[in-house]
DNA sequence: GCCTTATATTCAGATAACTGCATATAGTGT
DNA sequence: ACACTATATGCAGTTATCTGAATATAAGGC
């Protein structure tokens, strides 16, 4: 069995995931690495619950995964394939910005002070996306 | 300028354009090549005026293209970053089907006579998609 | 040219689904 | 207790989906 999709319902659904701003937002930031609630929470400018349901429903459909980290939450995407497709829209992460500081009221401008939730490193090693040339971008 | 998205809304909005079960499916025949629209009326089992709707919000963001060809109207894929991407979530175009004989009426169970809608072809020359290896997939 | 038939588009309208937001409640760790 | 997060519910506004009727275009017969 490969791991593409042959259903279009399901193949949808997966789209339907990606089919919002918000949700992609905060996916192309977990390409870059991982990232804790209140961190989307200040990039998206959204309040706790709006962001906790969005991440609900990545959760649900098994494209990120959460972990906890003391009084944190920590998110990270577990689905290659999802990866794949923001890799074909959005580019490689690291092809037109830096990973951003972590802008958690917490952490503050200070960057990474210990403590703070530095979470944002630039290492997949959750998601082995398939090493590819690309000729056409 | 590259070929890819940075704009979240732009990017959800092409993966909205994907996120319907009776899109996908047409866009995923005319990744094998042109069809006309009584095609897609066989295969979705969906009235003219339905297959007409849907396949006019394909072209009107630019995903497909049409032209008349007597009484019929052909479609094809003009959007390589989406033929891309169903790449990516449905596999390759023949790595999983052959390429279906048109069940159009007037097609009928004969292949492909002369004067019936053969627009099915395995020649995709409007869609230069850009070359790549897939060592992962 | 005129009429008919086949193909396809467009519009109007009803239904269903989604979005964004607020709020409340509960669980977990410090 | 307090801070962080998850989950549930309700609501108003928006959007998508699908059906059916009307319209446009092309081909063939007279």
């Amino acid at each position: 069995m490969n791991s593409t999709v042959t259903d279009y319902g399901k193949a949808a659904g997966v789209f339907k995931l990606l089919a919002h701003p918000a949700r992609l937002q905060m996916l192309d930031e977990l390409r870059r690495g991982e990232a804790c609630v209140c961190h989307f929470q200040q990039i998206l400018g959204r309040p706790q619950a709006y962001v906790s349901q969005q991440l609900g429903v990545l959760r649900d459909a098994q494209v990120v995964d959460a972990e906890r980290d003391g009084v944190n939450m920590i998110y990270r995407i577990v689905d290659a394939q999802v990866a794949r497709l923001l890799d074909d829209l959005l580019g490689e992460p690291d092809s037109y910005r830096e990973a951003p500081a972590c802008p958690c009221p917490k952490c503050g401008d200070e960057s990474q002070v210990d403590g703070a939730c530095n979470y944002i490193v630039m290492d997949l090693k959750e998601v082995p996306v398939p090493t590819r040339t690309r000729e056409g971008g």
